[in-house]
DNA sequence: ATGAAAGCGCTAACAT
DNA sequence: ATGTTAGCGCTTTCAT
C-alpha cells in the first residue's frame, strides 16, 4: 500500500508538504496542494493509522463496554453513542462484558493498550476498572450504572423514582399485593428499582412483604424461574413490577404457562419500552428509559473530557417515564 | 505511561530482551524473564498498540459492518463473530452502515486506514466495497448477503428455500390468497424471499398475483404502511409472509389497527425468531435463521483467510427452519 | 542467550 | 511556503 513518500515523490514535493496538504494545514501553496491531492488519489493513498496514532500519541477511537449487545436497551445506547462519536470523527468499538468483571477488565486492557481516546462503561460494579483507567489517564464516562468509587462523569436514569411511580400507579389501579422482580443484588439498577418499589409501597401505605420480592439475572430464563416461584406461592401477588425488558419476556412466559392473564389476573409493569410491547394482549405497560439520549449525552461528555474542557466530575440524571397500557389497568 | 525502555532499565536488560520475554519467545533466560515480568508488573506496563501494529504491519482487529445494531438478527451475528474472534485474540469493531453505501464506504475506509486484519460485511449491495478491499489486499467475508462481484468468502442462509417452505406451509393450512411483504428491490435477501414465495405458490399451484406483494424498507414503519395497503384492498390476502422481524412488528401493528386477527383472519409467518414471538396471541410462526452460527462461521472463515491458509473462495449456505406456531394454523 | 541498531509511516519542530 | 530531520514505541535482524 502506498506510503506518504510515494505520494511525495509522485507530486515532486517533500513528505512534510504532503502531510500538511492532506491535513488541510494552512500555508500550503494551492497549486502544490492540488498536485498532492491528485497524486494521492492516483495512488489510492490512505494514511497509515497506526503510524499516525503512534506519532500523534492519540487515537480517534472510543470503547463502549456494555453487558450485552443483544439487550435492546444497550443497543439503543450504542446508537446514541455512535451517532455523536461519528459526527465528531470518532470510531466506536463495542464490547460485551457479559457482566463479568474479568471480561470487563480484559476490554479495559485492550482500550488502554490501543491507547483509545476514552471509554464508555456500564460497569459490572465489582472490579477495578475505574482505578485502572484513571491511573492511566484515560477518560471514562459511566452509563446506566455509577462507577464504584469514581471521580468520573456519570449518566444515569432515575430508576428509583420511576420504580416508585410505577408502583404507585399499580396501587392506584387497585392492586394491593404488588410484587417485584429485580436483578442481582449489588447491581445498582437492580437495587434502585427495588428501593423505588418499596418507596411506592410506603407512599401508598401498603404492607411490605419480602415474600413478594424475587431476584434473578437480568435475563429471560432466570426471570421465568423467579416468576414461577413468585406466582405459585400460597398468597401470590396481584401485580408485579419487572426490572428490565429481558426479564419481562421470562415473566410473561411464566404467566402464560401458569394460565395467569396479565392485566386481568395480575397487573404487570416492566422497565424498558420495546417495539413489541404494544403487540401483546393486553399491551404492556412500561417504564420507558431514554436510552438513546443516555448514549448521546455520555458520548458528548466523554468527548468534552477528551478535549480537556472540563475537570470537575458531573452526574447527569435523566428521567424515565411511565407509559400506561392495558397490562396494568384493571378495568 | 511506561514504555518498553522503562521496563528494560528497571530490569537491567535491553529492550530487545524485554520484547522477547513479554512475547514468550524461546531463548530467554528464565531468570531474566522473571525479572522482566516483575519490572513490567511494577510499572503497570502495557505495550503500546499503535507502535506494535506499526512495526508488525498488522493488527488484531476485525471490522464488522452491519446495517443496524438494533436489529436482533444482526446482534446475534455480532455475538457469533465476537465469540470466535475473541477466542482467537482478535477485537471486533462494530459499525452501522444503515444500509447506506456511503456510510459503508466510510467504514471500509476506516478499516483500511487502521490496517485492520479483515472485514466482515453485510453489503448494501450497491457500492464498490468489494473492489476497494481486494485492491488493498484486506480479506473480506460477506455475511447474510453476497458481495456484488466478489471473489471472497460468503456465508448465507438459504432464504429462498425457507420462504418457499413457509409459503407451502401456509398453503397446506388452507390459505389460498397468500401475500408477501418483502424488503427493497435489489437487496438479495428481499429478492430471494420473494422468489421463494413465488416458488411456493407455483409448487402449490396457486395463482400468482402481484397485487398481493408489497415492498418496504426492512423496518417496522415502512412495513406497517405496506401492510395497511395490502390488507385494505378489495381482495385482501388471507395470509402473509413477512421477510424480517422488524417488518413483522409493523405488520402486526397494522393488523391490530385494522382489526384483523393473526391466524384466525389472516395467517402470518415472519422471518427471524424473537424472544417475544411466543408471547403474542396467537404465537407467531417464524422462519428461524441461524444468526449466531452465521457470525461464528464467518469469523472462522475470515481468520482462516487472514492466516493465509486458503486461497479459493467458499460459499457457505446455512439453512433456516420453520417454527410453526399458531399464527399460521387455521384450526 | 543477549544487545545494538535499524526502521515501520507519520507529524512537527526547526531551519531556510 | 517548503524541506530536512528527529523521533513516537516497538520488533527484528544482525552481531557477539
Amino acid at each position: 500500500m502506498a506510503t506518504i513518500s510515494d505520494v511525495a515523490s509522485r507530486a515532486g514535493v517533500s513528505t512534510a508538504t504532503v502531510s500538511r496538504a492532506l491535513n488541510g494545514k494552512s500555508s500550503v501553496d494551492p497549486e502544490l496542494a492540488a498536485r498532492v491531492l491528485a497524486a494521492a488519489a492516483e495512488l489510492g493513498y490512505r494514511p497509515n493509522g497506526p503510524a499516525r496514532n503512534l506519532r500523534r500519541q492519540e487515537t480517534a477511537v472510543l470503547a463502549l463496554i456494555i453487558s450485552d449487545v443483544e439487550n435492546p436497551f444497550f443497543t439503543a445506547i450504542a446508537r446514541g453513542v455512535e451517532d455523536v462519536a461519528h459526527a465528531a470523527g470518532y470510531s466506536v468499538v463495542l464490547c460485551n462484558s457479559d457482566d463479568e468483571p474479568d471480561k470487563e477488565h480484559e476490554y479495559i486492557d485492550v482500550a488502554l493498550q490501543e491507547r483509545m481516546a476514552g471509554v464508555l462503561l456500564s460497569p459490572t460494579g465489582r472490579g477495578d476498572s475505574a482505578e485502572l483507567l484513571s491511573r492511566n489517564r484515560t477518560p471514562v464516562v459511566a452509563v446506566d450504572r455509577p462507577l464504584p468509587n469514581s471521580t468520573g462523569d456519570t449518566v444515569l436514569v432515575d430508576s428509583r423514582l420511576a420504580a416508585r411511580q410505577a408502583t404507585e400507579h399499580l396501587a392506584e389501579q387497585g392492586y394491593r399485593r404488588i410484587g417485584c422482580l429485580t436483578g442481582p443484588s449489588g447491581v445498582p439498577t437492580a437495587d434502585d428499582r427495588l428501593a423505588g418499589y418499596r418507596d411506592g409501597l410506603r407512599a401508598e401505605r401498603l404492607p411490605r412483604s419480602d415474600t413478594l420480592v424475587r431476584r434473578s439475572e437480568f435475563k429471560a430464563a432466570g426471570a421465568k424461574e423467579a416468576a414461577r416461584s413468585l406466582l405459585s406461592q400460597p398468597e401470590p401477588p396481584d401485580a408485579v413490577l419487572v426490572a428490565n425488558n429481558m426479564m419481562a419476556v421470562g415473566v410473561l412466559e411464566a404467566m402464560a404457562e401458569l394460565g395467569v392473564r396479565p392485566g386481568r389476573d395480575v397487573g404487570v409493569v416492566a422497565f424498558d419500552d420495546a417495539p413489541w410491547a404494544t403487540l401483546l394482549d393486553p399491551p404492556l405497560t412500561v417504564v420507558a428509559q431514554p436510552a438513546y439520549d443516555m448514549g448521546a449525552v455520555a458520548a458528548q461528555l466523554l468527548l468534552g473530557r477528551i478535549s480537556g474542557e472540563r475537570t470537575e466530575a458531573t452526574t447527569t440524571t435523566l428521567s424515565a417515564h411511565l407509559v400506561v397500557r392495558a397490562s396494568s389497568t384493571r378495568s
